[in-house]
DNA sequence: TTCTTAAAGGTCAAAAAAGGTCAGTGATGA
DNA sequence: TCATCACTGACCTTTTTTGACCTTTAAGAA
């Protein structure tokens, strides 16, 4: 395709799929600059080709030495994991599931005890039930579980 | 890094790691002559690098002779956890201090990075802030945080 | 001893250097 | 034609960097 937003598309899984480490780093200005068009059409990339759904992950920094990182996640569209975090998606997850869905992990050998450990004490109803009714720890509860999926789905890492 | 903050403070922390019982003595004009920038630059990675939640103490002098000293602060014993469990966090815990503690858990060795980062994703002010407000997720947090140091504090795993 | 001065370091606000957001406009294709 | 996608620009937030001005201390002069 023409347009610019799939040529950067195809710059950036380009330099993605050189690189070591399953990560990149770069400058939007820098980028911008390279492609001359605005600043924002590569947030509009970002937010459009570069989602978790999509299998990326995209975490930035501000101010002087600021930059991208575009982090691609070890999962595709058709995986187990695709369709769990999909589930999750605006969802609630009472304790029991989050629970049985980290024993589940960690007998697949994807998270350690300690992990298991420390996701679970942190997802506890005694926890985060404190503050919040039950809807609103179990849809806050989902939204934990999500991110926890993608962090262990990140290819930069280990 | 590319920025100057971030170089000096990778400097500090390489003399830091080869110094003999984890502290440096310098001169804050003699630093910044190095790195050739304002000596205000040094005070600036000193009060966002080397904080008491990142585990470092920073003591000066001022006039003739006057100097920095940086010092690392271990904890790897059993009443320094329930110093930071106390001082560092009390009933509320911001974003960016939760972040530095697991930084400089996992400076000490005491939690994995990819722990960091999975428990940094859970804390976010993105996740736990979304249903609760900033002061609630704050309350939330330091809650999070204590069942954290709890359990990696367990002898009975790993 | 007391005063003066030079040699440190400290503080703070403003400027600079990034990236983020959003509404609106234009293009495109079913 | 009209709904969706692509793109831009104005404005915002965060982080870094600098400079002007302030305080403290040691050393030496009076």
């Amino acid at each position: 395709m023409g347009n610019l937003a799939d040529r950067i598309e195809a710059y950036l899984k380009n330099i993605l799929g050189e690189s070591e480490g399953g990560s990149v780093i770069l400058q939007r200005g820098f980028l911008a600059e390279v492609f001359s068009c605005a600043p924002s059409q590569i947030n509009y990339v970002l937010t459009t080709r570069f989602t978790v759904e999509k299998g990326y992950l995209v975490e930035s920094r501000r101010g002087g030495g600021g930059f991208l990182r575009i982090v691609r996640l070890g999962f595709d569209e058709e995986s187990n994991f695709h369709r769990i975090m999909n589930e999750l998606l605006g969802k609630e997850v009472s304790q029991r599931r989050a629970n049985n869905l980290l024993d589940n992990l960690f007998e697949e050998g994807i998270i350690s005890e300690r992990e298991t450990i420390l996701l679970k004490s942190v997802l506890a109803d005694k926890i985060i039930g404190e503050s919040l009714g039950d809807t609103h720890a179990a849809r806050l509860r989902a939204m934990m579980m999500k991110e926890i999926l993608i962090g262990i789905s990140r290819t930069d890492i280990n």
